[in-house]
DNA sequence: TAGATTGTTAATCGATTAACAATC
DNA sequence: TAGATTGTTAATCGATTAACAATC
């Protein structure tokens, strides 16, 4: 692309009720204020402030306003907003307001971690299968389910209608696995097998991975402290 | 701050080996190039070019050369770099060229998901100790290691030399825990529970939310697909 | 009305990208 | 030398912040 020609992006003007595009740092954030406003709620909290629930959510109440200013105007000049609305809302914009049906591909360590892990179910995510290679782990129980065959990927998918899949395997068959389970129709996957991922257009592919976390802290902790230079 | 008195960084001039600030968006795929050089290095390859180390790191040529012109000069204009140098000096950047240890509070799915994972070990980083709250568990033997009381955090964090704490525990407890590593002087802290944490200056924290990450997938597929919607 | 707090604007700051001169 | 590829510059783009008018 050189000079004419900027994409014409479609769905900008007004058109119907196309929601508008949220900025990649808001909705990241927008499940932190959820996650806040959630706890505001169990302790039996009605309204707070864009300052306090700010405060909650380690971030400041300007990108707060800023953030909430992107999915619509629910609170109310002087006072603040009401939780369960506000709550309700953010929940609307992020489309969470139907539970989503997870798959973990991997039942090692981690694998069997996270499908035993109670703040998915929590937060709207069922786990609803998951799979491994080894025979000698097919079959077992884990948590509430059984340990499917991976070799049975697809229509296992098709048959508990799994929207999105977590990767908890091995570098080495990442990107196989990966590529049955966009040819199986996942548009929404989460790996945190330690390698980059192609995956085609339209596939939203998240990466978690823990080693290079600690990595980024080495580098800080070096910067600030220097430590046991074990000369 | 409001016109005057730009806010002077000490640091900036030359001042002797004062490594400059990298940018943390950089810091963070730093991280990328080394795990992708780490392979070449495996299958054997000595040298690559921006282009093919920028393709398998998921990122761009443009980027992948800006960020390694933040560490210095690593390669030769019309050949590329050199694959075991490029690591070399990547990992003296971030801080990886001595181990660092680790200790994991917390014995549960996720701790001792992560006391096992071997993408740890193997990028230097040693898990020292673990750590649990529940009689039942501790003394339970974890990979190469021994659970400990939680209440015996601040000697084993000391005999240990622990520089680095995983947080692998309930929302209810992290605060509580963190106050106490952080007094045992550790300042660089990695933290699964969901919630925020509070910490004081020079202490670094970061954050892996397991269900934000699905949150956030599902807010993108909620744009593109909306699916099976059970009307 | 007076006090409080939102929603929005405009300014600042940082990150990404394209392009190309430098140079192997 | 001719071809290739780095390192760097300048332009663009997006994110954050401070400030305040709107308004409950």
């Amino acid at each position: 692309m050189t000079s004419l020609e900027s994409t014409p992006s479609a769905f900008d003007g007004d058109g119907g009720a196309a929601a508008k595009q949220i900025p990649p740092a808001a909705v990241a954030r927008l499940t932190l204020y959820l996650r806040a406003l959630n706890s505001f709620l169990a302790e039996g909290i009605e309204t707070v402030s864009s300052d306090s629930l700010a405060e909650a959510s380690g971030v400041s109440s300007s990108t707060l306003r800023k953030d909430l200013s992107y999915i619509g105007s629910y609170g109310t000049r002087g006072v603040g907003y009401e939780v369960q609305y506000l709550s309700r809302h953010i929940a609307a914009a992020l489309g969470l307001t139907h539970d989503w049906k997870v798959a973990i591909v991997g039942a090692g360590n981690l694998g069997k971690a996270l499908a035993r892990y109670g703040g998915f179910e929590s937060r709207g995510f069922d786990v609803v299968a998951i799979f491994d290679a080894d025979q000698m782990v097919v079959g077992n129980e884990v948590g509430w389910l059984r340990v499917s065959d991976v070799q049975d990927l697809e229509p296992v998918l098709k048959r508990t209608g799994a929207n999105m899949v977590v990767l908890a395997l091995p570098a080495t068959v990442a990107q196989d696995v990966c590529n049955r389970v966009v040819a199986a129709g996942v548009r929404s996957i989460l790996s945190f097998a330690p390698v980059v991922l192609q995956v085609p257009d339209g596939v939203n592919l998240r990466k978690v991975d823990m080693a290079t976390e600690l990595q980024i802290l080495a580098y800080h902790a070096q910067r600030t402290q220097t430590p046991g230079r074990t000369a």
